[in-house]
RNA sequence: CGGGGCGUAGCGUAGCCCGGUAGCGCGCCUGCUUCGGGAGCAGGAGGUCGCCGGUUCAAAUCCGGCCGCCCCGACCA
């Protein structure tokens, strides 16, 4: 059946698409168990990718990797007044272990500020003790009403940076620092660009000071907070009791700031990158970059070809080559397979480039090069292959990001609007939408009940029109910042 | 939790209204021929029809209850 092979497309139910490209792509399945998946290899190997660069940005920045437990005493999540109340409802309770029941329940960590800032606060003494510069990659289990694969999961995987300093301003600079370093990873590997700004009141992490995010927006025009950066102030310092003595003999409460990206990355890359034939990987996250699909009728042609396909293979991904250039390659040397079924599956699971190999392509020392964004086709000199892919590739990741861009800024609205064209567009295409805010919570509260959409943040400077809006959009008063709206994940 | 949809082979489904041998496509296995955009032929394996109960000589089908999943809403990275 060609119509069973087929794509729901984009355009006719995005979420029905996305649910089909995670699912035929072989990024995830469901589970067993409602609201949970299994991240399978292909899935698992762009996370990979992802945490070994975060992971490297985050040591550059002085960070430190450490493990802490999945099991935390329910108390510690009352200690702290607003974290309570936020995390709470959503938490999964251990309340018999061993065949018996608990004296003190325990809860599966929903995030870990609790326990990180306990130990710190065993830890830490004088002001030399600062600042503690921590990171863990953890599982995290949030009990969700509804749940999507990746986007939502009941359990899912992240990174959880935790820090303690001595003044505020330097937890600020680290809160910052760290957003600026999840908005690097997301340009320059996910190609996924994003508005980075404040969050509102009413949007901060349930216990900060000030939560700061990275907001990316998807093919259906709607936002998704990829990451988040939090300047926790002192509130989990004075409830968990983490103090210091100060150079001048004082006693103080450390400053901290707490900072996460998750699995939820995976969906933001398929939703920003995929198309109606599939996923489409950007080249520095892909597991694979280049597949090379021999081509051959006879049994004599079979090992010409799968000799050559390894020849190259081996010269484009050895260890000897500089490993700036090295190139993650795999034949598929599958027999009983026809070439043409091979590049729709190829095609499906997004992997950026294809080399096509045939004795007609042998015999003129050549191959056909096949660009998954483009689709563009070419035929390429066997001798200068490696340069060419190189390029090619880095051509792919720059065109990725530039596509992603353009796509945001087309369906951005900046010119002052009314509220009912808001409304329009809300109800409509969507989109991001640079209003003025007059601050007060309850038009924003009134505008996300008629219309879905949120103050997705207070964009930085950058991200700010050329000319700052002076009203605000529900109430017409005078606007004290410029907000973002949009609907969101 | 409210609204909608769906549970039949690994996947997609027909059969259900009107009770009586569980069928089709894809995939899988074997063999041969194929192979430059989703191969063809032949043979073959694979099913507690979501679960429990009821009606009946007889239930995938009718009745009652339950469970699970997906989608749309309220909560959220």
């Amino acid at each position: 059946m060609a119509d069973d092979k087929k794509l729901t497309t984009r355009a006719a139910d995005f979420s029905a698409w996305y649910n089909e490209v995670v699912l035929r792509s072989e990024l995830a399945d469901y589970s067993p168990v409602k609201g949970c998946m299994v991240i399978r290899p292909n899935g698992y190997g762009i996370w990979e990718r992802m945490q070994r660069q975060l992971d490297d940005m985050f040591k550059a920045t002085g960070h430190q990797n450490a493990y802490f437990p999945l099991l935390i005493p329910e108390s510690f999540l009352h200690k702290e007044a607003e974290h309570v109340e936020g995390f709470a409802p959503e938490a999964a309770v251990v309340t018999h272990a061993g065949g018996k029941k608990l004296d003190e329940p325990l809860i599966i960590r929903p995030t870990s500020e609790t326990i990180i800032y306990t130990m710190f606060a065993k830890w830490v003494q004088s002001y030399r003790d600062l600042p503690i510069l921590i990171n863990q990659w953890a599982n995290v289990v949030r009990w969700e009403m509804r749940t999507r694969l990746f986007l939502r999961t009941t359990e899912f995987l992240w990174q959880e940076g935790h820090t303690a300093h001595v003044t505020h301003d330097e937890a600020e600079e680290e809160a910052r620092r760290m957003l600026g370093v999840y908005r690097d990873f997301m340009e320059g590997w996910i190609a996924m660009p994003v508005i980075t700004g404040q969050k509102t009141e009413s949007e901060k992490f349930a216990g900060a000071l000030r939560t700061y995010s990275c907001e990316a927006m998807m093919q259906d025009n709607k936002a998704l907070q990829a990451g988040t950066s939090h300047n926790l102030g002192q509130n989990f310092s004075k409830a968990f009791d983490l103090k210091f003595q100060s150079e001048q003999g004082t006693t103080e409460y450390a400053w901290n700031t707490s900072w996460g990206v998750s699995t939820r990355m995976v969906g933001g890359l398929v939703m920003t990158h995929g198309d109606d034939i599939g996923l489409r990987v950007p080249p520095l996250l892909a597991p694979i970059e280049l597949v090379i699909v021999p081509i051959y009728r006879k049994d004599e042609e079979r090992g010409e070809v799968l000799e050559a396909a390894n020849r190259i293979a081996k010269s484009l991904g050895d260890w000897d080559r500089r490993a700036s250039a090295r190139i993650r390659v795999h034949i598929d040397a599958r027999d009983g397979m026809k070439p043409g079924a091979k590049y729709y599956e190829w095609e499906l699971r997004g992997i950026p480039l294809r080399l096509e190999i045939g004795p007609r392509d042998i015999a003129a020392n050549q191959g056909v090069l096949v660009r998954r964004d483009t689709k563009e086709k070419r035929p390429v000199s066997l001798d200068t292959l490696g340069e060419d892919v190189a390029e090619t590739l880095s051509a792919m990741q720059r065109d990725m990001l530039a596509a992603a861009l353009d796509r945001r800024e087309a369906n951005s609205t900046r010119e002052r609007i009314s509220y009912d064209r808001f409304r329009e567009i809300m109800d409509g295409p969507g989109g991001f939408v640079y209003a003025g805010w007059c601050g007060m919570a309850s038009c924003e509260s009134q505008i996300k009940e008629e219309t879905k959409a949120t103050i997705r943040c207070l964009p930085d400077e950058e991200f700010r029109s050329a000319e700052a809006p002076t009203t605000c959009l529900k109430c017409g008063m005078a606007s004290t910042v410029e907000a973002l709206w949009a609907k969101a994940y």
